[in-house]
DNA sequence: ATTGGTATTATGTATATACATAAAGAGCTG
DNA sequence: CAGCTCTTTATGTATATACATAATACCAAT
């Protein structure tokens, strides 16, 4: 038989991948549309609608009413990464997990971080600097700071025994936040916390997070020289 | 009105955000099933189930036939990152894009890449360096290997106009890959090429892309200083 | 030719219904 | 009590139908 087993929305996603990968239907052109298809298919609208929906969520088909549906003329595959807790990450890798708190203190932030967390000069955040090893090794540096106003009931924590990213993500919903991948090279700070060579290329994310208004806490994460974040698409 | 304006799965999915943020549900609670809060919204249960498994591909729940749908304990929030072709990146930032081939040749390469590509000993493959500039600044160093065998018609594109990033793009189709984010300290050649500094810290994506079982191409894009990689979640 | 309104059309969503499937839990058996 | 089946149950999916909405295409009036 030639429909082989088209059912369900994944054989329908299936199919019309192969036609795109065998460049049946080519970059830029416009496919049959939904009704078209379920009848070839053999099956619902709403099927048919639900894999190119699917596709359409990763980057691979464009759609537009009235216009229809025609495959990317540049695909922009979108990668999703995975953002976990840093203590879950280090044990998924099969190495033991270590916590100690750097420093914890109230204070103004530079001015870089007053703008990322909209503080007005004069506001003192809660500023924690903690590392978490692997195996015993260093490997990554976090500098917090994290908005009072926001987050009072972080002031009753002391952060010895439980990181700060562990203890907001736990206690401390949030709507969404912003982050950004970037690279530096090591300073004289980062090379005595994360025991590596000063001058050496480091990873680095950027987070803040936000919830009903206010920004609850931005933080840097240096990771230690080696570390590879890794997705597929 | 206390249900306000619940119609539609974007209301429910606001509702359950709502309650989550609120701690109404708190990480771990299981929340009630479809039936029951297509009852409480005055909605058929597709909706609530589209509402739901929406939430659920963002990692703020977990589902599980029969045992019901919980709040995430961990929200291994997912970052979605588009990848775009290198030019449009530029151009979507407002510079003028310029790009140089630096070298093309037929050569066997080194070990590491043999293991990524899946070649044996002995095979050649196509090598292309060549750079990408940003308001006639160096942006990013292009680093490939193609897999003659996967795509032979690349061995009659000459890449003096075209970057082999955007040609691959528009001419071969792939199904998958993986991407590795990381940093390095610049060599002698980065900074060379880069026009930077030795010992600065640099932005590095590894990728492979794959298609009918075949490793089509491995490239390295070592990012000029000061590149940031952002999202939102 | 430009403007502007209207008809057309493909996708987007909601609905009730039905059946499939995974997995937990009960109950049975050795 | 370990290990097995069977039942129950919540999610997963498919279906036909209906209506909503955005955006194009067409036609008329200026």
């Amino acid at each position: 038989m030639t429909t082989g087993g088209i059912s369900g929305w994944q054989s329908v996603q299936d199919e019309v991948l192969r036609r795109i990968h065998t460049r049946q239907w080519k970059p830029g052109d416009t496919i049959p549309n939904e009704a078209e298809l379920s009848l070839e298919f053999g099956c619902a609208r709403a099927t048919v609608n639900r894999a190119l929906r699917n596709l359409a969520e990763m980057g691979l088909l464009d759609r537009k009413r009235k216009a229809g549906t025609r495959v990317a003329l540049h695909p922009v595959r979108k990668a999703t990464l995975d953002i976990p807790v840093i203590r879950r990450d280090i044990e998924a890798k099969g190495f033991a997990y270590r916590y100690s708190l750097i420093s914890r203190s109230m204070r103004e932030p530079p001015i870089d971080v007053r703008g990322r967390m909209q503080t007005r000069q004069g506001d003192r955040l809660l500023h924690i600097k903690a590392l978490h090893m692997a195996n015993g090794r260093p490997y990554v540096f976090e500098n917090r700071w994290i908005n009072p106003k926001a987050v009072p009931q972080a002031l009753d924590v002391d952060f010895e025994t439980n990181s700060p990213n562990e203890w907001l993500v736990a206690n401390i919903p949030f709507e969404g936040g912003d982050i950004t991948f970037s690279a530096k090279t090591s300073g004289q700070e980062d090379a005595h916390v994360l025991d590596c060579g000063e001058g050496e290329g480091l990873f680095i994310i950027d987070r803040s997070t936000w919830s009903g208004g206010q920004i609850i806490t931005s933080v840097r994460l240096t990771f230690a020289p080696g570390y590879r974040m890794h997705t597929e698409l």
